[in-house]
DNA sequence: TGACACAATATGTAGCTACATATTACGAAT
DNA sequence: ATTCGTAATATGTAGCTACATATTGTGTCA
């Protein structure tokens, strides 16, 4: 770091102290940027490098014309890394084990269709298939892929290939939604899991588009004890 | 957008491309800025701004002096905002209540300690409380608040104010972890959040420290059917 | 051969200018 | 009074230069 000069991470603790200090509180409107530069005596972009952060951070919004305010409603804002799961298996040290359990061309479920946000429903590819750790059951995966939009997984085989490596590989996202929650094993779950009937299980939701084109949604259930981490 | 220059966005997606495409596959070395800069007719900051994007995307690593290479494990990382409970209420509609169920000063347990990082435990507050949308039980929140580093936490009327938006207030933190997982709800969760014993419940667990000093660790178990949803 | 100092190098940051863009504010016209 | 076009304005982005910093690689000396 130099000496001299103002870094914009000293400038944005600075403004996130006057904040927090509550000499701008929750919808305050903060001073315009060259304001600020000439005030703290540095560049209008170490300025607007430091308010970019914090703008990232849901610590004040920013609009054009509209000036900078500290958000109304404090929150939290967290970054999740979702590995692969081979990768976060092998990467504690696991040995990946891979099962296939089922593989039908089918028309969605109306679950299926509102996660997707689909008009008009085709058949897709269902796939359900158990990750494992060291022979043990890790993840069980429930799958809807769009035949539409990947034509190809249909000539894929799935019982040596995992479907969430190959469409990474072969059908690039380019914006995905996340969702989390628990639930109770059903019948079916608990014998897959090898776990008891009622065990609380996290299930991680992802659904993946390419431009406005459904790929997929899986349904990831994981194992009891499974814990997900913010990063850093 | 502008018409004539190249845009960062467009640059990051350009090389995004180059990736997605296995021009540059996991683990391989990205030519440097300056010379993309030449090859993209661009200037360097403009490569500087979309690679530092990409590096936060969880797409490449740089290194000083090391270059920058594509991540040898591919993962999706996702944003989370986490708003404080009344808000969340609030910004859907409902009513929010709030009860204080349980206010002692004690030694903190094993699980805690841990989850604080504490070398040597002093006695800290414990705090159960209960928020209620529209009269119904939404979060049943457990907490710990270091009163080494919070002292003013004795003095404050928790049966009327709540714990959270007055520590956020009054002891604001430098960092944070966050964990998710699923749990059955035990006799006492269950009466408290009016659900069947054996219920799959959410946990949300957040610490946080200022600097190196803990502040307060909560879990809060929320009702069945709470989802948590990546932001945008 | 090994340790250590130092040069080389790719990314990171600060400052400057110029222009783009979104949005508010205001004033004119109906 | 309401609508609409336009000017004013604060933030966003691109390009440039200069220097800082971390890390790799190399050469020197014991």
């Amino acid at each position: 770091m130099q000496q001299g000069r103002q870094t914009w991470k000293a400038v944005r603790e600075r403004i996130h102290d006057w904040i927090l200090s509550g000499r701008y509180g929750p919808g305050d409107k903060l001073p315009k940027d060259s304001e600020l530069a000439l005030q703290m005596d540095c560049a209008r972009s170490t300025i607007q490098r430091a308010m970019q952060d914090l703008s990232d951070s849901g610590i004040i919004e920013r609009r054009r014309k509209g000036g900078t305010h500290v958000r109304k409603n404090p929150l939290v804002r967290a970054t999740l890394d979702i590995p692969v799961t081979r990768h976060e298996i092998e990467g504690r040290g696991g040995q990946y084990g891979y099962q296939l359990i089922e593989k039908v061309q089918r028309p969605p479920t109306r679950a299926v269709q509102a996660a997707l946000g689909m008009a008009e429903p085709q058949d897709m590819l269902q796939i359900v298939c158990l990750h494992l750790s060291d022979g043990r059951p890790y993840t069980l995966e429930n799958r809807w892929v769009s035949i539409e939009t990947v034509p190809d997984i249909l000539q894929v085989d799935l019982t040596r290939e995992n479907a969430n490596e190959w469409l990474l590989k072969n059908a690039p996202y380019t914006r995905f939604e996340l969702k989390f929650y628990a639930l109770n094993a059903d019948e079916k779950t608990a014998e897959l899991l090898s776990v008891q009937q009622g065990s609380a299980l996290l299930a991680i939701e992802r659904a993946t588009w390419v431009d406005e084109a459904a790929i997929t949604t899986v349904t990831a259930i994981t194992a009891p004890g499974y814990q997900l981490l913010s990063r850093s």
